[in-house]
DNA sequence: TAAGATACTGAACGAACGTTCAGTATAAGG
DNA sequence: CCTTATACTGAACGTTCGTTCAGTATCTTA
């Protein structure tokens, strides 16, 4: 790769990463391709010349995100020994990769304004499909290996995954330390809430 | 009243009630001023006769949303007789009202976008400290009764907090019937998860 | 080093938006 | 019935935004 391929690729990433935080921060719409050019230095022209348009500039992050993420667990996955070390494991990466999904309030912001290329539709509903097979396959494990409650996993994914949405919604002001205690906390609380020796029944209104 | 003063309320409520079901499907910057125009049949300025801006009219809209959901909660509360049944009652009226906070996702978007009138922010802030107060309060009383394990009150009130607002989230595509199981379902698992009598402890990284 | 490919610039355009305002219709009150 | 206050209209304005493009700079390659 010469020097050209290698600048202009940096250009790119620049490009790219300055766009990811104003999106995270004000969301899609609110995020002008005018501050990407002031957070870049670069012109108009050019980001238009790396990428396709506002919509294929996003698509691009979302993807490039999605992907870091399985990425960044593969590699932490192996080292917890027992299925809660892994939720454990789970709330914190939530956290560190910048708050949950930085980027899925924008999206759901993206996806509801603009009428879809279905395209885009259809990326979203796969993520968010391969984060609750994702949550569905943590559960079971912690089910198989007699640790929770054997109950409907699905309806635990859904809420599982609400609750790291929430969370990252109300962490926003909060600082990395905060954010942490407040996961990790609520983790503890799911897994209560679904372990195998559960307290006498709660509810009058049980299944 | 006489007649043109109940017509001109009549015709403000109009726009309030097709504008807060434009802001809730699409958002604050997406929903425009000629949507509106287009769902009421009232013209452009008859709008900004009834409302000083977009942000008075979206403001009024908050306003009105909070103080009906207080009410309603009020007229419903007493008829719990435990806290774990109000709790379920909480859910369901989350789902029944809108699905939790129809609007806390426009008001969010609005929130960051917008270079704050401060107005805006600090109505806002309080509205988000309201409910959290709310439901500490709500989680005191079960600690009261000896029913939750005692335990930072705070922390429950975010998670709860967070977990309402991402069920939210998860079930916009869901119907009535969905939402109100999968938010008894998650309810359930905040409640074993601060139940009283836990079962033997399942971190290494407790408190 | 000349020619061509690639990377980048920034002025310009057209569409969409929130807001205003001069003007019109309608009901109220004397 | 006539005046006045109130309710409403819609064209027009100024701004902002995403996108385009003719032109320039820089590097590659032969």
């Amino acid at each position: 790769m010469n020097k050209k391929q290698l600048q202009s690729e940096q250009t790119k990433k620049k490009i790219a990463h300055a766009a990811r935080n104003l999106f995270v921060q004000k969301g899609y719409k609110a995020t002008s391709i005018e501050d990407i050019v002031e957070a870049t230095g670069s012109s108009k022209g050019n980001i238009y010349y790396h990428f396709k348009s506002k919509e294929g500039l996003f698509l691009y992050l979302i993807e490039e995100w999605d992907y870091d993420w399985d990425q960044k667990w593969r590699e932490k996955e192996s080292l917890y020994p027992t299925t809660i070390d892994k939720f454990f494991g789970f709330a914190e990466q939530m956290v560190l990769e910048d708050l949950n999904h930085p980027l899925t309030k924008s999206a759901d912001e993206f996806f509801k304004s603009e009428e879809q290329t279905s395209e885009m539709e259809e990326r979203i509903t796969d993520m968010v499909q391969r984060h609750l097979q994702f949550n569905q396959q943590l559960i079971q494990e912690g089910i198989d290996a007699g640790q929770f409650h054997a109950q409907d996993t699905n309806s635990l994914a859904v809420i599982l995954e609400g609750l790291m949405f929430g969370l990252s919604h109300m962490s926003r002001k909060s600082s990395l330390q905060e954010a942490l205690a407040l996961y990790h906390d609520a983790i503890k609380v799911f897994l209560y809430g679904i372990a195998a020796n559960r307290p006498e029944d709660q509810s009058n209104n049980e299944e």
